[in-house]
RNA sequence: GCUCGUAUAGUGUAGUGGCCCAUCAUAAAGGACUCUCAUUCCUUUGACCCGGGUUCAAAUCCCGGUACGAGCACCA
């Protein structure tokens, strides 16, 4: 072999040239019979909270295909569970704002389940004179015997006005939770078990668990499962594709039945697999609900939470997100992804943008001895000098300086002098930068207040006193701490620190 | 258990039989620039789950194994 290489190489080095590499794909992989301006795509979730870290997914996925095919974007409620999940009403409102920010425009059309009962009523009438439908009357268990053992319960072979009948009954209230159920006629003995005859409609105690729209309250009983509701809105929608996760593979194939029964179309379907982070393990709006209640985190936008507010609220923007969801692609892989990607892509939105700001930690006061101009003039962005400076005029003659940075002798101030270290006295040996020692950064005293700097770690939030350069940079403002790192100005005039940090355990 | 799905560097990802001694990002290490431990730039390290088969040719197709995940709810 490497013979034959030396030989090559006198004879015909070309050949061993790299020839140029296959252009790496871009964006997104084309969807399956999609026709430009055609495409209708759908976001779907539970609004039993706010838009979670996982949505975002969605999201970007489903609003990077409208783009790209100049397309339709809905964004459905699937509010049908007053029990399991029940939906918050303030998330309805929140979910449509926190979808705009991160796709920069407006869903161009919101579709709430709830709203659309009687058509799902009409549907599953159909079905049931149709014959591919029926009224169980079977119990869960008894059902699951049937469905193991693959045989017919006895309620399958209801005729249609039987089972019409029955339905009436169930809309009238003569049954209560768990008596009667519509089932979709698949066959009992499919492969997938998962598939048997599965339920489409099913009563719902509404007295006990009312819905929390007011509009809709307890006025019904029946409600439809997600496999058929989903099923029937994407038709009566038009929708053309579906992007969701693979745990949803069984119910494009339960709802694939059914469209078979309808004589529709389904949509083209892509799937993604589970994603973990590093750092928050799995999460589930259930169990986030749950531990606001008990009062373990303090409301949907605490800093620890995996929310979209939380991290809003952080300062990660919405193009980072972008950026991250988009370069992962859907694939089916299970995959665990660490926030440190998600963090490079913020940096990069952010820097060029992020106004420079002195934060003194544990900030300790040092009397400055020796000459030196009565002001100083520090860039606001070093790299962009149109940002214009800042400066700082010595009243008295007192500086801050960090605890952690005093132990060192000799230092440089920052953009000022340096100084030699003792004795909380810090005496200017010399304004022109002469050695080689460590830049920190400092405040006058005449220009910091004292300030208070936020920072999750360890799933702890951190408040960290010191003194805080004087700014004028509003709430919702990212600056980037001299040798901290970027951090979002609060509500409060706090700051909260961007990117969070875990110590190695 | 049954059914379905997925396996490429530490983490993600590109790749659809020959443009592949495998792409890009991120992470890590080193360096340049810099009056920030930032930004920017450069360099290096590092992968096709295993075993068979088909083929002149396999990361790519087929079979088997293994691992991981999901579904088997009157949740979404």
């Amino acid at each position: 072999m490497d013979h034959l290489r030396s030989i090559l190489e006198n004879e015909a080095p070309h050949l061993l040239e790299k020839r140029s590499t296959k252009p790496r794909k871009e964006g997104l992989t084309e969807l399956t019979n999609a026709t430009q301006g055609e495409v209708v795509l759908r976001f779907a979730p539970n609004p039993n909270g706010p838009l979670s870290f996982g949505h975002a997914r969605g999201l970007v996925i489903n609003n990077t295909y409208r783009e790209m095919y100049d397309g339709v974007f809905i964004l459905r409620f699937d509010d049908t569970d007053t029990k399991v999940k029940p939906p918050m009403l303030e998330a309805y409102e929140q979910i449509v704002e926190e979808a705009t920010w991160l796709t920069g425009r407006a869903p161009d059309r919101v579709v709430i389940a709830s709203d659309r009962l009687e058509h799902y009523y009409k549907h599953a009438e159909q079905m049931l004179e149709n014959g591919f439908g029926y009224v169980c009357r079977c119990s869960a268990d008894a059902f699951r015997e049937h469905r193991q053992a693959k045989t017919n319960c006895p309620c399958r072979d209801q005729s249609p006005s039987d089972n019409l009948t029955l339905w009436k009954g169930m809309l009238k209230g003569a049954y209560k939770p768990g008596d009667a159920v519509v089932r979709v006629k698949t066959e009992m003995d499919l492969k997938n078990p998962a598939l048997r005859d599965w339920p489409a409609l099913r009563i719902q105690d509404t007295k006990a668990h009312p819905h929390p729209r007011p509009e809709v309250g307890s006025t019904y009983d029946v409600w439809p499962l997600l496999d058929f509701q989903s099923a029937v809105e994407d038709h009566l929608q038009g929708v053309t594709h579906i992007v969701r996760g693979k745990d949803l593979m069984d119910s494009t194939r339960k709802q694939t039945l059914l469209y078979e029964h309808f004589g529709w179309k389904y949509p083209e379907t892509l799937y993604w697999g589970r994603v973990k982070v590093h750092e928050w393990g799995g999460f589930s709006t259930s169990q986030m609900r749950k531990d606001i209640e008990a009062g373990r985190y303090d409301g949907w936008n605490d800093p620890r939470l995996p929310t979209l507010s939380a991290l809003k609220d952080r300062g990660i923007q919405a193009k980072a997100l972008e950026q991250f969801w988009l370069e992962l692609g859907i694939t089916q892989k299970d995959i665990s992804v660490p926030l440190a990607t998600l963090y490079a892509h913020n940096t990069k939105a952010v820097d060029d943008d992020a106004p420079r700001l002195s934060f003194v930690r544990n900030a300790v006061a040092f009397k400055l001895e020796g000459e030196h101009p009565t002001e100083v003039k520090v860039p606001v962005h070093p790299n962009h000098q149109t940002m214009g400076w800042r400066t700082w005029k010595f009243s008295e003659n007192a500086v801050w300086l960090e605890a952690d940075d005093i132990e060192k002798m000799d230092v440089r101030l920052k953009e000022f002098a340096d100084v030699e270290l003792h004795d909380n006295e810090a005496r200017i040996t010399s304004i022109e930068r002469h050695h080689s020692h460590p830049v920190i950064h400092w405040l006058p005293a005449s220009h910091a207040s004292e300030g208070i700097l936020l920072e999750t770690k360890n799933n702890q939030i951190q408040r960290i006193s010191g003194q805080l350069e004087h700014h004028t940079h509003e709430a919702g403002t990212i600056v980037q701490l001299e040798r901290i790192g970027y951090a979002r100005v609060m509500d409060d005039g706090s700051l909260m620190v961007c990117h969070e940090t875990t110590d190695e355990p």
